[in-house]
DNA sequence: TTGTAAGCGTTATCAG
DNA sequence: CTGATAACGCTTACAA
């Protein structure tokens, strides 16, 4: 026999498609005990399960969210992606996930399948913030949306963003305050903003004690290991710097790597900071100092709020804060170039 | 206005909605080229996007396939997750994702979730293999289904499996030709079945050279970094081996840390061998030998495998290959116990 | 407390 | 080559 119907439990249980769908919702309170006994008697036994098609059709509900973040492969993402997840099921949502690589054509053609979906709400790690002509279509199409990790903070869409500055700031700050005066950063493209804040934080906290950042110490990466690796090799064999911040913890990986086979030793000769707080990052030796983010929770956080855009269509933006977690990977320059 | 249906293009359009619905769907060539043009230029205009859900309370497709996995913060699954969303999104399948965290609740729960979405199909990387009141139900609900990673190759269902008998066999063969004769190894949980493989191989390999396994060099770890760390103390303490083959290379990052903290020296006092090759282990120092297996290819053939079996009910099995990757961690030890 | 019937936006079957 | 019209399975006024 094909799928259950309500229809076939209506006619099993010898009463009305209404009182079904009744019982199915669990509206009505107003039902005799009796009835809805007998029609769930009868769902139970064959195991009925309500078609989502013919339910959206009517409801205009999916009970689906989409995610939309660069690369689930850089493991910043999975903690995020997992938080979402918990979050969104928690609250009977599905997930569909999709991988930009950040590529605007990509989120456009993601933005557009997703919609297709019907979905009932966006979470967005864009490539940076939202292109103007997505946000007409987000808004053309009714989707509620909401911006983590990447973005800006708009009053007229809710976000969940760090305080990429204060990042930035606190990394600059610890090793500065350590003594170091050559140091060197691996930023993120510039392109995306949280880059910006995160530099311009830490500008300011080298400011702070009278050490200036030159271009040649501003190296631009893509936030993954390889490029990391690669470029990192021309500042360590200068030997012109004593530390190095990394914009993302994966990257601080490709300059251990590289550190590693110059023969430099960290954190004796070089100071490192990362970015991220990753769980594989407690594995590199030695441990890696880095300035940590709650991804886990911004990732729950985000579908909070969407859901709050949903329900009340309150927009409103959090904004988590960093922390700085001190390991083995920095300490005091040996001595002052 | 509200959302534009056919029936709004078909009057803009001056043709009936069956015209309407024909040009969506790219039949029937045997029509005017004209009326096509008309009904094209008013969707291209309002920038139309059909109703899914109508669609698929007609079609029964929804165009979405589940992926259920253990837990996508464990870096082989985003890997795997990466490769089926790819291959998915070519063929324009959405991506539901689902963390069982290996329970088999979770995974119950999932699989009903994913039936009442009315996924096309479910990428199952399940505890292990599939339990046989789930088999019943996927097959009850009709949704074709392939496992991955995990499970056994059977003749009435799907899989993408690694040939992981062969996996331990590598990594034992490896070991005991560079002269280790004390071996221990960090297993995964004994329920899933290809941890037994790989320990299987990886007995034959060192029997072939006359090296036994007693039980106390095996040690049951839970595929996560933590446990492996704490596990390998003891082993590593006593110092009564000379190698380690860790059944994932989160566990081996795990190990890699208590040598630190012990002061054992990797590899002169300690070779190690992972499994899976996840990308950041080329930034351990030093670099980790391991096990290949190509998880992003897994995740492609999964889904082709999947659609062969959906649209041609076709049920078919591949095992791939496993391979060792030599790098720094594994060395002769420097003397025999 | 329960039932009837009108949609929801498509596709598919027949006619024309 | 094109168009009516009947499903698809459910929710929801509106009646009874």
């Amino acid at each position: 026999m094909r799928r259950w119907t309500i229809k076939d439990i209506a006619k099993q249980a010898g009463v009305s498609i209404t009182t079904v769908s009744r019982v199915l919702n669990e509206k009505e309170e107003g039902m005799s005990p009796k009835t809805r006994e007998k029609v769930l008697k009868v769902m139970e036994e064959v195991d009925f399960q309500p078609n989502q098609f013919a339910r959206g059709l009517v409801t205009k509900r999916s009970k689906i969210f989409g995610l939309i973040i660069p690369n689930i492969s850089n493991p910043y993402f999975p903690e995020l992606c997992r938080g979402v997840e918990d979050e969104a099921n928690e609250r009977e949502y599905s997930l569909i996930i999709c991988n930009s690589d950040d590529q605007s054509d990509k989120e456009k053609r993601y933005l557009r399948l997703l919609e297709e979906q019907q979905v009932d709400g966006i979470i967005f790690s864009a490539k940076d913030s939202l292109e103007s002509s997505d946000e007409e279509q987000l808004s053309r199409a009714k989707i509620p949306f909401i911006l983590v990790d990447r973005g800006k903070s708009e009053k007229n869409h809710s976000s969940v963003l760090l305080d990429n500055d204060k990042g930035g700031y606190l990394a600059g700050k610890h090793l500065t305050e350590l003594g170091h005066r050559k140091i060197a950063c691996i930023i993120g493209p510039k392109s995306i903003s949280l880059t910006n804040d995160r530099l311009e934080g830490f500008r300011r906290a080298l400011a702070e004690s009278g050490v200036e950042l030159s271009p040649s110490q501003i190296i631009e990466g893509d936030f993954q290991m390889e490029m990391a690796y690669q470029k990192s090799k021309d500042l360590l064999m200068k030997k012109e710097v004593t530390a190095i911040f990394a914009f993302n913890d994966v990257m601080a990986f490709g300059v251990y790597r590289m550190a590693h086979e110059l023969g430099i030793h960290i954190p004796r000769d070089l100071s490192i900071v990362g970015f991220d707080d990753i769980p594989l990052v407690s594995a590199l030796i030695p441990m890696l100092t880095t300035i940590r983010q709650d991804t886990y929770l911004m990732g729950r956080e985000a579908v909070k709020l969407l859901i709050q855009k949903l329900e009340n269509n309150e927009t409103q933006s959090i904004m988590f804060n960093p922390t700085l977690v001190v390991r083995e990977s920095s300490t005091s320059p040996k001595l002052l170039l």
